[in-house]
DNA sequence: AGTGTAGTTTTACAACTGTAGTTGAGGCGG
DNA sequence: CCGCCTCAACTACAGTTGTAAAACTACACT
C-alpha cells in the first residue's frame, strides 16, 4: 500500500475532514500555489482505482471517502519504515526521533506512559498463554 | 531528499558495506528474482545525478559511496513521518510503534533508556542557558 | 593482432505521478 | 428556450522510476 506525497495530503485531509467532494478537498489543501480543480479530480480518480478512497454520488456530486484507516496507515508505515531504514530496530527509530527537536516535555510524558502501559500488557500477555 | 524504494534498498547496501563495485550491490541485493547488471548500474546514475551517491574511478570499474549518511537520512525520515501521518506528533508515532510487534523485551529496553537519556539531557540543556 | 570479457553508457519502454486544459452533460436563472 | 455554471470525464504532457537490451570500450590473453 503505497502512496505518493500528493496522495498523502489528500488522506490527510480526508482523515480530518471524513467525507469531501472534490471542490472541499481543493479548498483544504492549504498550499502557497493552489492546485487546479481538475488537478485534485485527476488524483481523486487514480486514488480511488488503487482503492485508496471510494466516492459516493449525490446528484452529480462526489463525495470521496477515506477507503483505508489512518490508523492503518500509520502501522504499515511505521513498520515499512523500522524495517528499511533502521534493518528493523525500533529503538534506532526512537533514537532518531528524540533528536528531532519535536519531543517536547508533554510528548515525552505520552511516550513514557505509552511505554509503561506497553510493558504492562505485555507481562500479561506472556503470562497468560501456556 | 526523497528517495524511492529501490534507491532505499541500494542505500542500504552502500551504509553497510561502504563504498561498493555496482557488481557488490548486484550481489548483496538480496532478491527473489534479481536485477540486471544494467539495471543497477542505471540505478545508480540516476542516483548520483540526484547526489544520494558519488563514485571514484579504479581502472574502469567505478566504486560508489554514499553521499547521504544513514544517520541524516532517518532523522529526516522521521520529521517527515511524523509531520505528514502523525500531524506533528511524537507520541503517535510511539503509539503505532509499540502496537506492531516489532517491539521485543530488550528494544523496549533501549527504548526506555534513551528516554531516560532524553530527559535528563532535557532538563541540563534548560538548566544551562540563562 | 584478434577475440573475449567485464564494465560503463546509451537507448527504450512501460507505469506512475503531478499538473492542468478541454469537453460534455445537467441544471439554473432569466 | 438559451446561455452560463459546475462538475466529472477525457486528453495531454513532462518527469521519475523500474527494468533491461544493445552498444561501446578498454584490457587481458593467446
Amino acid at each position: 500500500m503505497k502512496l505518493s506525497g500528493r496522495q498523502l495530503a489528500i488522506m490527510r485531509v480526508l482523515w480530518d475532514r471524513g467525507e469531501s467532494t472534490v471542490a472541499e478537498i481543493q479548498g483544504a489543501l492549504d498550499l502557497e500555489r493552489p492546485l487546479a480543480y481538475s488537478t485534485v479530480a485527476t488524483v481523486m480518480s487514480r486514488m480511488e482505482q488503487k482503492g485508496l478512497v471510494t466516492h459516493r454520488a449525490e446528484g452529480r456530486v462526489f463525495h470521496y471517502q477515506p477507503a483505508v484507516s489512518e490508523d492503518g496507515m500509520g502501522t504499515s508505515l511505521v513498520g515499512e519504515i523500522v524495517e528499511r531504514i533502521f534493518r528493523g530496530s525500533p529503538a534506532d527509530l526512537v533514537s532518531h526521533l528524540l533528536k528531532s527537536d519535536q519531543v517536547d516535555a508533554s510528548e515525552l510524558d505520552r511516550i513514557k506512559e505509552l511505554v509503561r502501559q506497553h510493558e504492562k500488557n505485555d507481562v500479561r500477555r506472556k503470562g497468560a498463554r501456556k
